[in-house]
DNA sequence: TTTAAAAATTAAGATATCTTAAGAAATTGA
DNA sequence: TCAATTTCTTAAGATATCTTAATTTTTAAA
């Protein structure tokens, strides 16, 4: 698992073995069952978790009881609920592994200690959060572009690997489509 | 200008006089006329925006030739086309000026350097990019629970001094509705 | 003050997408 | 291997939102 990160944190800047290690003694590893939450909502979100191996999807329930997926995590990628891990109020989201998912946890307090241990920490994760922005972006962009089908045969060519881990309903729900329409979109 | 910029990074880190004349010094002033570009699609965009003051739109126009406005950008934000600006990709974007603009804007090449002497710039960076994050997820979730109607009479309550600089056509654009169906929304 | 340009409204017809409800298929666990 | 659960499909009727095109109102320019 260190080895894992250390080739994450170099893709953004130089770390010396002893800022590895000690970047690595703020983290936690925790494994979670296929189902199981890493955060609820109404929970303050209290870390920020990296995959390093498995796949988690982040959602809200709205008022009408509708499960809408905001986005998936896999490996090597940093997640959490920004609003409610940086604003410590209670998370709106829920976040859920969709398989066996092993993380490196850290919580806020620790990424303060290490951003002031190890201020190139601040590059990484300046950089991490402009690419989730960016990603982001993405998808805003090919919403307001695309129909239905669009995104759906969008989605499906960009990521077959990716698609195939996840059940359709659920691809549906990230694509902002009901898994009836998708159904029927999918025939004709 | 300079005195403006100070409080703003002082939200975010404790910058003595001496680095916030250093930033300073990689920050060019510009002032742009109501309506004029500040990019087009297919430029790549190679500066980020600090607004003094005025208002800007970021959007695209899709193959229907319609403007999808993505946000706007008021005073004390920083702001770019994202993904153009990191990749050196050409812009899908265009920002223009609402109002008479005055910014201060910097470019990949300085802003490099600016990280590099003051480092604790990465850090307001950092920050600044993650309350995007957040002002982004949050319109994203407001899109998916609120119907049309919902998101034009939460836009009005929540800012409704914000709407009175910006004309009905384009908060329909920002809300994802099109003019006529907002004005009948209106209406009844 | 008048004219031109920009923005907002109206209304009728079209359509993409949703809702509901039921049944079929596939996957998982015992 | 069988039962239980989860996922996917079908279809009919409902509706939110869009399109088009014309008209009115407001704002800006000369």
């Amino acid at each position: 698992m260190k080895s894992q990160l250390q080739s994450y944190l170099n893709r953004y800047a130089t770390f010396s073995s002893e800022e590895i290690d000690a970047f690595y003694n703020y983290l936690t590893p925790k494994t979670f069952q296929k189902k199981e939450f890493l955060l609820k909502e109404g929970d303050i979100c209290k870390n920020k978790f990296f995959i390093i191996e498995g796949l988690v999807r982040l959602f809200n329930i709205d008022n009408k009881g509708h499960e809408n997926i905001i986005h998936f995590g896999i490996e090597n990628w940093w997640t959490t609920s920004f609003e409610s891990f940086i604003t410590e109020k209670p998370s709106l989201l829920y976040m859920q592994a969709l398989e066996k998912t092993t993380v490196l946890s850290i919580n806020k307090e620790n990424l303060e200690k290490a951003y002031y241990n190890i201020p190139k920490l601040e590059r990484v994760f300046r950089i991490t959060t402009e690419n989730m922005l960016i990603a982001i972006e993405r998808k805003n962009e090919f919403y307001t572009k695309m129909s239905s089908k669009e995104r759906y045969d969008f989605f499906i060519e960009k990521l077959p690997s990716f698609a195939q881990r996840i059940p359709q309903y659920m691809i549906a729900s990230y694509l902002d489509i009901t898994p009836e329409y998708l159904s029927e979109l999918r025939k004709g």
